[in-house]
DNA sequence: TAAGTTAGTTATTGATTACTTACTTAAAGC
DNA sequence: GCTTTAAGTAAGTAATCAATAACTAACTTA
């Protein structure tokens, strides 16, 4: 079946990130992207000149997922703490939806080969860390949350959260709701931080 | 230089951390190893029969590394806070040490490959929330620790921090000492938690 | 409908990979 | 000092990898 370019593409990148996700990050090999979407190997290097080329569409790809799920989060001016837990659970969502994310993080692919996709996720983590202090820092300012602890150090608290619960679930059996579980430490979390609301 | 193959066996297991560290556990070939000790590619071969076996091997020896660590971090009968803050200061010492660990948590060869050191891992972190459970809940019980929190939970939390700043160290230039930034954050985190001390 | 473009093929390349076989040499024990 | 044996080498193997070359079938459009 021949298919667009763009679709082709499209096609290549997600098939990437589902194998990633099956077999592992550095076990995509550009014959077992082929073979999953039924045309030959060097059919692949039609549409990209290299493999990293690849990767960094992968990277693109997620960093539109992460920006559009987070503007989705904040389109409407609800209080501060509502933001914030739709921030948070915008990104638990977002890992559910792309499990190899977090494996990802730590591919070689990302770490030792691929500059660009390294500092495309390094981006979007800064991003989320800046967008996460917005919000407690206008919840601190409405004395909703408690004004002893530094915004930053917050921010990194919740995605260290994040992190830790995706982490636990990706290295287990999945045998959990990721957001569920984090959406319930994330309510522990804002409760240590003062947030009185039910 | 001839080795006595108990020397040579604990050097390939450290040059394979080096270089897991240095260049991605999935990038680390039997080739790679050999030259690094300066030896031929086969004479690795001598000491383990398969790649999978030197994994094996390299599983023992951080998991052994884990164990003492705790271990030296609990040995004298300090108030649960302080046996808390060594148990997690222990933690980030070991990633410094060998800070390919958090990479071998999502390699290839752990989530693919080997499910012998997919389980002594997941063996190893079931061990250190045990721990910190024991000494959040003896701190509940002394009054040290705020109650209306699950310890459970509180492990969580505190295994989450540490995962967490040792992704922003990994991911970053690791242009901070993870330590100092690790405890820093968990006296904040600490203080959150209703701990009432300097 | 003919010409040009694009997405595909088959077949092969050179580089690496884990692992093996047959041979060699250094060191320890009696 | 001589034998034994364990640690090493040299030289390969088959498999797998990304990437290329030469060619072809299927669309598009003038």
């Amino acid at each position: 079946m021949r298919k667009p370019a763009e679709l082709r593409k499209a096609q290549i990148v997600l098939t990437i990130l589902d194998l990633a996700d099956r077999i592992g990050p550095d076990r995509v090999t550009t014959g077992a992207v082929a073979a999953e979407i039924g045309v030959t190997q060097a059919a692949v290097f039609r549409h990209f000149p290299t493999k990293a080329e690849m990767w960094v569409a992968v990277a693109d790809h997620i960093a539109g997922l992460l920006t559009t799920a987070w503007a989705e989060a904040l389109k409407d001016s609800a209080p501060p703490i509502e933001r914030l837990k739709a921030l948070i659970g915008a990104q638990l969502d977002q890992i559910t939806a792309t499990p190899a994310m977090p494996m990802l993080l730590f591919s070689r692919e990302l770490n030792v080969g691929n500059a660009a996709l390294r500092g495309a996720f390094r981006d979007r983590l800064a991003t989320l860390h800046g967008l996460l202090v917005r919000e407690i820092t206008e919840g601190q300012q409405t004395r909703t949350f408690c004004r002893d602890v530094a915004a930053a150090d917050v921010a990194v608290l919740l995605t260290s959260l994040v992190q830790g619960v995706a982490i636990r679930w990706s290295l287990g059996a999945r045998d959990f709701v990721l957001r569920d579980e984090g959406m319930r430490l994330l309510a522990v979390q804002l409760r240590l931080l003062g947030v009185t609301e039910g």
